[in-house]
DNA sequence: AAGCTTATAGAACGTTCGTTCGATTGCTCG
DNA sequence: CGAGCAATCGAACGAACGTTCTATAAGCTT
């Protein structure tokens, strides 16, 4: 007899090829229960359990945890890793590492001057061009006609933009400092 | 007047929210469409473009396409820049990121002994633990019953695993190198 | 200004939705 | 075996769905 972990990672399955979720009519058929109103159980089961929500027009929706997989901590666990993993969904990285997608913008990060940061050449950086900047957040300004990716400070003299390695001298603006928007992420690819 | 770059951007917003897509109704409302057959117009000049598919139960469901972020380059354009603007590659970032879902896996790093690659603490890696490790790569391996993550290395007096940190020493194992996955990428949130 | 094209509105349609409720099934336990 | 219970079924319901069609409004072309 299947548990709701099963009618689940079925759920998910259906959702990683069609990046929705059904209706409960479909749900039945897809899980093998021949009534909506089962579905409907199941659905508000899984609810309960945190995996689903509802739309404002009251169709399913996956929620965070729908998403979740075994962050594995660093140090191990006794036991073997949990072999339930239905798939990873990167959804979960996307949703993760980007709030508002409409204001949202990725730009590939050149040069060494934000290291500290753990910025390297090539890096793909998030950039949220709505937020407002705060003190110490690291920024995308516009200087000279190009981007330039630093920590946005101030001292005694004013703002200004500070490289995130000793080796390059802070950037102070000649007049209004143009701020293109706040780097919310990264994210890069190894080989 | 809007274009549909405009309602794309309303749309991925919405997904954002309740990750899943409105319906007809519900989407004219969203982008301020009086009715159902607009929105179904929309909806279909949305699909043309490959942003947009329908699931079996005719749902509308994002496409690839449709998670994909503008990269904008280093260097500023002549004009201003538009965050939403056809023309511009697109990268969606969990595809970009994750290769094989079921064999990855995530684990966030601690400590500083590979700041040379780019991972500070608190940093997520995605790794692949089908991969064959090959030298060079950065590594997930089990030592003294924990993870650590490290260069595969190779010398004169065999494999070891090399920190990205020149303050700390070399690992050489004492008898098989248990490796669990290989490093294909990082990420990490700001804020 | 008139005529044409395109986009949106609005109404009608059969279908499917999610919900509800009583009937039925299958299992447990005395 | 048979009563009790929980899960599932199956039918009924109004509401909402997506589709289709025609009417109206807005833009262009000439």
């Amino acid at each position: 007899m299947p548990t709701d972990q099963d009618y689940l990672s079925q759920l998910q399955d259906y959702y990683a090829d069609h990046r929705a979720l059904p209706s409960l009519a479909s749900l039945g058929q897809l899980v093998g229960l021949r009534s909506k109103s089962s579905a409907a159980a199941l659905a508000n089961r899984l609810k309960l359990a945190g995996y689903l929500t509802t739309t404002p027009d009251r169709r399913l929706a996956p929620t965070e945890a729908f998403f979740a997989r075994p962050v594995v901590d660093t140090v191990r666990a006794g036991l073997p890793q949990p072999a339930n993993d239905a798939g990873f969904d990167g959804l979960a990285i996307d949703s993760y590492l980007v709030a508002r997608p409409s204001r949202t913008v990725l730009l590939v990060v050149k040069g060494d001057s934000m290291v500290e940061a753990g910025l390297m050449e090539g890096d793909h950086i998030i950039v949220d061009r709505a937020q407002p900047a705060a003190m110490g957040d690291i920024v995308v300004a516009i200087v000279d006609n190009e981007f330039t990716v630093k920590y946005l400070a101030k001292d005694k003299r004013g703002i200004f933009l500070k490289p995130g390695n000793p080796a390059y001298p802070p950037i102070r603006p000649q007049g209004e400092l143009e701020i293109y928007g706040v780097v919310t992420g990264s994210f890069r690819k190894y080989r």
